[in-house]
DNA sequence: CTTTTAGTTCGGTTAGTTCCGAACCAAGCG
DNA sequence: CGCTTGGTTCGGAACTAACCGAACTAAAAG
């Protein structure tokens, strides 16, 4: 047995937060948490046949795109032909570059929105427009805190 | 006609974000887009089926949808048979404690996980930990930012 | 009491996602 | 060379999501 059985469990349960915040299929967040719970050693593609008991082009398929997302990198041994699954080094702070992009994308969405309504709904905006005032702060703020931690990230790094 | 060349693009464009952010169908997320661009005179079932193109029933059900996640609220005129939609008064409150659900489902995650491997890879984990400790304290940060904001807009609304 | 208005509900179609098996390929071994 | 290992690629099956039209209802208007 490759895994226990509150491992297993975990990975369920981390599998399906992961679908849902990062907009992934419900293998390959499954394999995500696979590799988040096993940080060094990687995991070989039989390893991930066995614990997700998938097929072979699924898994092979999902395990890609991952490593195309960046979310999983893999590395291999000498004289050995196999390759080694594990998560991505950065991955946290490559989740937070996403989330700058997000935010980035809502800034842009909300600066629209005011800018529209200030325009054509002026005489009835005043009240909203406070809200609307008090969200961009809050974007900004957002942003700030996510670009000071991805910088302590990076100097975490080079050391 | 109902609606400007310039906002059916708004609405397209707006539409599409809150597609992928608030995980609603894209007929949902165009109406809600209608409804922030006019905060306060309220559209008509027909105003909506006439600036959407959709058939009556794809806009009643998703329409109460809206509803029902409190995204969209409506109100009546004394002797017209006729709801009037808008975005709720509260919907960017309402966005927020969302925000809030969703930072502690991942608090309760990044937990379980720390320690999980704090656990299981001890001997591996010294780096990968440093990483993780800061993202926690990253994610405690933009909580108390959302509770902030969601206090502010709270006043703002008593008085 | 018939007609119109303002929607709702239900069944079905279409589009898109997720996964699988079978066939395939490329590198190394005997 | 042919066989094994470690995958990849392709076509399709099963399932889900999004939307529509037609039939329906409940209230008001004529």
């Amino acid at each position: 047995m490759v895994c226990s059985e509150y491992k297993k469990k975990l990975i369920e349960e981390i599998g399906l937060h992961f679908e849902q915040t990062h907009q992934i299929s419900p293998l390959a967040a499954r394999i995500y948490a696979i590799m988040i719970l096993s940080p060094y050693d990687g995991h070989t593609f039989d390893e991930i046949l066995e614990i997700t008991q998938a097929s072979k082009s699924s898994v092979s398929t999902q395990l890609n795109l991952l490593v195309q997302l960046k979310k999983v990198e893999y590395f291999t041994k000498p004289g050995d032909r196999k390759r080694y699954f594990r998560a991505s080094k950065k991955y946290l702070v490559n989740t937070l570059e996403e989330h700058v992009q997000t935010i980035n994308q809502e800034i842009k969405m909300v600066n629209k929105i005011a800018e529209f309504n200030a325009e054509f709904n002026k005489h009835k905006y005043e009240e909203h427009g406070q809200f609307s005032i008090l969200f961009k702060e809050y974007l900004i703020n957002q942003k700030k805190n996510m670009m000071d931690t991805i910088e302590k990230m990076s100097k975490l790094t080079e050391k």
